[in-house]
RNA sequence: GGAGCUGUGGUGUAGAUGGUUAACAUAUCGGCCUGUCAAGCCGAAGACCGCGGGUUCGAGUCCCGUCAGCUCCGCCA
């Protein structure tokens, strides 16, 4: 440190300082001046501490001292000072002792600050964002930075104890297809082509593993520009992690080990390992969702059996169509009013469901519109089946298999009881479908990518029944959030173009597209695997925010704009003539 | 692409069913004040109510549009 700038820093001086005489620098906080006496806060990086100035003791730097006002920065001298017993502030680090400035330079003056530079503050998140840099001054948000570092530092060291190589990979890249949409780079040396930034290092890190380098990862930007979320934001920080000659175990074990450091470091928690496991089928069979948060039960109900014996059209004929009929139990849901079920239904139709069946359950049988469908002793296997109680509410819907699953996934999460355990339950999903089918394109896409690889014991299914194959790919979930997600790739390339095949790739186009990774499947590619973690969500959920804006300390707003620099923004004639780029008026659609 | 919520001095809020000086707190500025730490007391200044239309004798308030922020659905391999 430069000593003539800064001897200590504030917020550590204390008692043992006593005597002491300190040069601090920082930032004029609140001020409080009684005439002859002027009390200021001086802040800075590590806390804040109270100079105090008196008129008696000179005149000159007195003066100086009325002239201060919040934000200003200052450069002070003086002598640590205990204070008498009445006047210490127990609830300050420092309040056992204050500054006696002796001389003070102005080393900037300021504007005062659009909102409190202070802990539990109020403001239109607007100007937050457009004053990021005052936002950050505040002490709760350097925390998050901090603990983002810490965090980060952590997993460098972890990863490099265990031989990793953190490696970069290109942020200029070309377009593939498949996934999200690419945020494109013009071209200027070749004009009428573009880079895509990269949605995740995913190639690159196979191609690392084909040049040999066993362990690799990064803590790596990814681009996608897809519409944001509290927690999806265009940039993003993934922990991307990849590894040749590793079991899914051996996988599974070392990211088991690193967020339990992680949560022990941070929160000084024992996480238990190894983490429960449960196939994608019957997660969503249980809960609805493919991340599931354990930390509650209410699990679903499989209907098919007792729809079946209904009279009611509507199961009826959700089975013929082969699909499925799952029910959702609010315990007490006596208290649900018609109006907020009918809310719940308009809820299950937003969710893509045809309608929302409900029953309140009572010691006589079920007060519902569908009750004359049900015979007393179907009601009665019903409620068993369903542990059901008087004052209880029944939820049912009737429809393919996935969507009756996740409309009452979606439902149960809002009703999780308030209270829920402290102990993080950890979670791995494995077993995901390799394909599913896009209605939309009527074909086949890959659910995780088109390189994970199928279970061998599936490999025979693949062309005949594509739905049925499971991936060797897996997803980390930590109470009802998605934290990372990986798979096994393929690392051969033939079984590599019959994936492309399957997804509707010709052979040219896949050559064209990703002949450098076919390519390179046939040097001698190893067995290779791995998993990005989502490091802002991970940081989100250590610090306890529900939204990851907080611990990414220059995010956009949910239209991608940057409120601090304005952008996106207007560029010059001469940037787009360069980039041979003409901008089309905006069509006017009415 | 769709839905919902929000927008009033610098900041945070109040302004039932339209009615004329838009209120309060805090910050700011000035004065007083030697032990405060949410300092106190006195005083001053500060808003055409996001923007644009419309209805009305009259709009912060009602209607339409638009912009911005937030949340959700679609989307996010």
């Amino acid at each position: 440190m430069d000593q003539a700038q800064k001897t200590h820093y504030c917020g550590k001086l204390s008692t043992g300082h006593v005597n002491r005489k300190v040069k601090l620098t920082g930032w004029v906080g609140k001020r409080r001046d009684h005439g002859g006496l002027i009390f200021i806060d001086l802040r800075d990086r590590s806390g804040q501490v109270q100079l105090v100035f008196d008129q008696r003791q000179g005149r000159e730097l007195f003066n100086l001292a009325e002239t201060l006002r919040g934000g200003y920065v200052v450069a002070a001298e003086g002598e640590i000072l205990p204070r008498s017993p009445e006047t210490i502030n127990p609830s300050l680090p420092t309040g056992e002792i204050e500054v006696g400035v002796t001389s003070m330079e102005v080393l900037n003056i300021s504007k005062t600050p659009p909102f409190y530079i202070e802990d539990n503050i109020n403001v239109d998140e607007n100007l937050r964002l457009r004053y990021r840099y005052l936002d950050l001054r505040r002490p709760e948000m350097l925390k998050r930075l901090q603990l983002r570092h810490r965090a980060v530092k952590l997993i460098r060291d972890y990863l490099d104890q265990y031989d990793f190589l953190e490696i970069e990979t290109p942020f200029l890249t070309r377009s593939t297809p498949e996934g999200a949409r690419d945020f494109l780079v013009p071209s200027r040396l070749q004009g009428g082509s573009f880079y895509a930034l990269p949605q995740s290092p995913q190639l690159f890190k196979q191609l690392l593993m084909v040049s040999g380098i066993e362990r690799y990862f990064q803590i790596a930007r990814c681009f996608r520009d897809e519409d944001l979320r509290a927690d999806r934001q265009p940039e993003f920080t993934q922990v991307d992690i990849e590894t040749s000659f590793f079991s899914t175990e051996n996988l599974f074990a070392l990211t088991e080990g690193l967020v339990a450091e992680l949560w022990k470091e941070i929160h000084g928690l024992e996480i238990k390992r190894p983490f429960t496991q449960m196939p994608y089928r019957e997660a969503m069979n249980r809960f609805g969702t493919d991340k599931p948060d354990l930390r509650y039960g209410m699990e679903l109900a499989d209907l098919d059996q007792q729809a079946r014996k209904s009279e009611f059209k509507v199961f009826q004929a959700a089975l013929e169509k082969g699909g499925s009929v799952k029910g959702l139990r609010l315990p007490g849901g006596k208290r649900l009013s018609r109006k907020d079920l009918d809310d719940l239904t308009l809820q299950a139709r937003q969710l893509g469901a045809k309608g929302l069946a409900w029953a309140y359950v009572e010691e006589e049988g079920w007060r519902s519109p569908i009750s004359k469908f049900f015979a007393p002793p179907l009601i009665e296997e019903i409620n068993r089946k369903m542990e059901a109680e008087a004052g209880d509410v029944l939820l049912f819907v009737a429809d393919s298999w996935e969507l009756s699953c996740a409309v009452l996934g979606h439902l149960r999460t809002k009703f999780a009881p308030d209270k829920l355990s402290d102990q993080p339950h950890f979670l791995w999903v494995v077993d995901f479908p390799l394909f599913h089918f896009n209605e939309e394109e009527q074909r086949y896409d890959s659910d995780h990518h088109p390189f994970t690889a199928p279970r061998a014991e599936d490999m025979p299914l693949l062309e005949g029944e594509p739905l049925s194959v499971r991936a060797r790919a897996y997803d980390l979930v930590l109470d009802g959030v998605e934290i990372g997600g990986g798979s096994m790739r393929i690392h051969d390339s033939s079984t590599q173009a019959r994936i492309f095949k399957m997804l509707g790739l010709t052979e040219e186009e896949s050559a064209e597209k990703f002949g450098f990774l076919l390519d390179a499947l046939t040097y001698g590619a190893p067995p290779h695997g791995g998993i990005a973690l989502g490091l802002d969500r991970l940081v989100a959920l250590l610090s306890g925010d529900e939204s990851i804006r907080q611990v990414i300390p220059f995010p956009k707003t949910a239209t991608a704009s940057c409120l601090m620099t304005g952008a996106p923004s207007n560029v010059s004639e001469k940037q787009l003539e360069e980039l041979r780029i003409i901008i089309e008026p905006e069509k006017d659609e009415k």
